[in-house]
DNA sequence: ATCCATGACGCGCTTCCCTG
DNA sequence: CAGGGAAGCGCGTCATGGAT
C-alpha cells in the first residue's frame, strides 16, 4: 500500500519487501528512499558489501522513478550511506555515531575531487568515514582489524582513508609508544624504576630510528629488559633476554631479540662518546650496564654529537593536513611522533653528519664542560665513570665520534601485542568482534599501511625534495637551528651558546 | 650437554613505479 | 586516477656456532 513521500509529497511510497534481502520504502515518483529502516533482514556480513541488492531494487522501479532517483540521489551517495549503515551495524555502533559518519560522507560527497572516484572507491570512502568517526570517538580499532572485519582491502582502504582526512581536514591521534609502555609492562609488575628507565630508553630509541615502522611491544620489552638488568644485581646468565621473557611472561620472539640487539648497539655507540669513557670495550652489554644511566640522561647531546639526521617525521596525518614540508614538521615537535627520530644506523658514505663545527665543543675539555654536571647529578654514573672496567684496552678511539651504529634487519612481533590490544579493547566497549587468534591482526597498525614505512629517514633526504638540498651540502644555520631545537634540551643549547661566546 | 644469539630462508605485507 | 608488477621490509622458523 502506497504512502506519502517525505520529499515530493506524492502518495507513491511503496515498500519493497518482496525484493530479495532488502527492505526499503521508496517513492515511485521521485525515487527518494526513506532512510529509516533502510536495511533490515540481512546480516552485515551476508552481503559482503556488494551492491547487487540495490541494483536489483532499482530494476523494480518505473523508468521515470529510476531517472529521478539518479538525479535526486546520486548512486554513490546512496550506496555509500548504505555501506556506512552496514559497517556501523557490524561494529555495533550507536545510531548517533553512524549518523555522524553519514553526515561526514555527505559533506565529503560535495568535495570536487570525489567525482573522480570510482564507485568502489566511494564505498571505501564511506567505510573510511565510519572508521574516522570511530577513531574520533576514542574507539581504538586498528586499521587492519577494521578492514579485516569489514572485508575490505587494507591498502585500498588506507588510500581512501587518507583522502578523507585530507579533504575534510581531519586530524586523528595516533597512539604513541610511550602510551603503551605501562600497558605492556603492567602485567610484569617491574616497578616504577624499571618502567621509568624503560621510558627513557624508548625515547632514545625513537630518536635512533629503532621504533619507527616497528611493532611497539618488542621495542618496549627489549628496552625493559635492558632497564631491568641494569637496575638489578648481576644475574649472570639468568639475565638473558630469553630468561627475562620467561620470568615475566612475555612472549619471546625474534623481533624482541632483534630490537634488543639494536638498542644495545645504539647505546654502546652513543656511550663511547661520553668524554669520561676511556678505552675500548669488547663486551657491549657490560659497557651498557655500566653507562646506561648516563647515556639515557645525556641522550640528546650524545645523539647530536654522534651524528644528526633529522627525519621527515612523517606523521601521516599531521603532515598531510597542513601540507607542511618535512622541514616544517620537525619544527612542530617531532618528539611526540612514533615515526620520527634520528637515524644512527648504517651511515652511507654520502650521508650527512653534523658535527660541532660551529661550536667550540669539539675537544674533550669542552665536552667535559657540557657533561660535567653528570658527575654531580648522576648517582650511579659518577661512581661507574670513575671505575676502570676490566675489559678496557686503552686507546684513543673514544675521542672520535663514531659514525656507525645499530644495524637493522629488523623484525616485527605480534604475539605480545595481545595484552596491548586486550587492554585497550577492554577499556572500551567495542569488544564485540575480536580476532585474537589472528596474529596478523595484532600488529601495530593504527598507522595507515601506505604510510607505515617511512623510507626517508635522513635529514638530507627529507629536506631534499622541498629545498633542493644535496646530501653533500652543509646544513644552513637555519637548519642547524631547527636541528638544535629538535634534539637538544634548552639547557644544553644555553650551555653551548655560552661556550661560543 | 645445554643455552643463547644470530644467520639464512621463505612468506606475507607494504610501498613504489609504470602503464593504460 | 586506477590497477598491476616489482622491490623492500618485517616476521617466523630452523639451523648453526659460541658460551657456559
Amino acid at each position: 500500500m502506497a504512502s506519502k513521500c517525505n520529499y515530493c509529497g506524492e502518495d507513491a511510497v511503496i515498500s519493497t519487501n518482496d525484493a530479495p534481502s532488502v527492505s526499503m520504502r521508496v517513492c515511485q515518483e521521485c525515487g527518494s528512499v526513506n532512510d529509516e529502516n533502510f536495511i533490515s533482514d540481512e546480516t552485515p556480513f551476508s552481503r559482503g558489501f556488494d551492491n547487487t541488492s540495490a541494483f536489483d531494487f532499482k530494476q523494480s522501479l518505473s523508468k521515470s522513478a529510476r531517472n529521478a532517483l539518479q538525479v535526486t540521489t546520486p548512486q554513490g551517495l546512496k550506496l555509500g550511506k548504505n555501506r556506512i549503515t552496514i559497517v556501523g551495524q557490524t561494529f555495533k555502533l550507536g545510531v548517533s555515531l553512524i549518523d555522524d559518519a553519514a553526515n561526514l560522507y555527505e559533506r565529503l560527497f560535495r568535495h570536487p575531487d570525489i567525482i573522480h572516484k570510482t564507485m568502489s572507491n566511494k564505498l571505501l570512502l564511506a567505510a573510511a568515514c565510519v572508521y574516522i568517526k570511530m577513531r574520533e570517538n576514542d574507539l581504538p580499532f586498528p586499521l587492519r582489524w577494521f578492514c579485516k572485519i569489514s572485508g575490505i582491502c587494507a591498502n585500498d582502504f588506507s588510500r581512501n582513508f587518507l583522502f578523507v582526512l585530507k579533504c575534510m581536514d581531519i586530524k586523528l591521534n595516533y597512539p604513541s609508544i610511550e602510551s603503551e609502555i605501562d600497558i605492556v609492562l603492567e602485567p610484569a609488575k617491574l616497578g616504577s624504576k624499571v618502567t621509568n628507565l624503560t621510558a627513557e630508553i624508548i625515547q632514545l630509541c625513537q630518536k635512533a630510528w629503532i621504533v619507527s615502522g616497528r611493532s611497539h611491544s618488542p621495542v618496549i620489552i627489549a628496552a625493559s629488559h635492558i632497564a631491568w638488568y641494569t637496575l638489578t644485581e648481576n644475574k649472570g646468565r639468568k639475565s638473558s633476554l630469553r630468561d627475562y621473557c620467561k620470568e615475566f611472561k612475555f612472549s619471546y620472539s625474534r623481533p624482541i631479540s632483534d630490537r634488543s640487539s639494536e638498542i644495545h648497539e645504539t647505546i654502546f655507540e652513543l656511550g663511547k662518546s661520553l668524554p669520561w669513557v676511556i678505552g675500548s670495550y669488547k663486551d657491549k652489554k657490560l659497557f651498557n650496564r655500566k653507562y646506561l644511566l648516563e647515556i639515557v640522561k645525556y641522550r640528546e647531546s650524545l645523539l647530536y654529537n654522534h651524528q644528526i639526521e633529522v627525519t621527515e617525521k612523517l606523521v601521516p596525518v599531521i603532515d598531510m593536513k597542513s601540507n607542511t614540508s618535512p622541514s616544517d614538521v620537525k619544527e612542530k615537535g617531532v618528539e611526540n611522533s612514533d615515526n620520527s627520530s634520528i637515524n644512527t644506523e648504517k651511515l652511507c658514505p654520502n650521508q650527512k653528519t653534523v658535527s660541532f663545527s660551529n661550536s667550540n665543543v669539539k675537544d674533550t675539555s669542552d665536552m667535559n664542560k657540557i657533561f660535567s654536571h653528570s658527575k654531580d647529578d648522576n648517582i650511579q654514573g659518577a661512581s661507574a665513570a670513575d671505575e676502570r672496567p676490566t675489559d678496557i684496552q686503552p686507546n684513543n678511539e673514544h675521542s672520535q665520534n663514531t659514525q656507525e651504529s645499530c644495524s637493522s634487519g629488523c623484525k616485527m612481533e605480534s604475539k605480545s601485542c595481545d595484552r596491548v590490544y586486550g587492554k585497550l579493547s577492554a577499556s572500551k566497549d567495542v569488544h564485540e568482534v575480536v580476532y585474537e587468534s589472528d596474529s596478523t591482526l595484532q600488529k601495530n597498525i593504527f598507522i595507515p599501511p601506505i604510510l607505515k614505512k617511512p623510507r626517508k629517514r635522513l635529514y638530507y633526504e627529507a629536506v631534499e625534495d622541498t629545498e633542493g638540498l644535496d646530501c653533500n651540502d652543509e646544513l644552513s644555520e637555519a637548519h642547524e637551528h631547527d636541528v638544535d631545537q629538535y634534539i637538544r634540551s634548552e639547557e644544553e643549547i644555553k650551555e653551548i651558546k655560552q661556550l661560543k661566546h
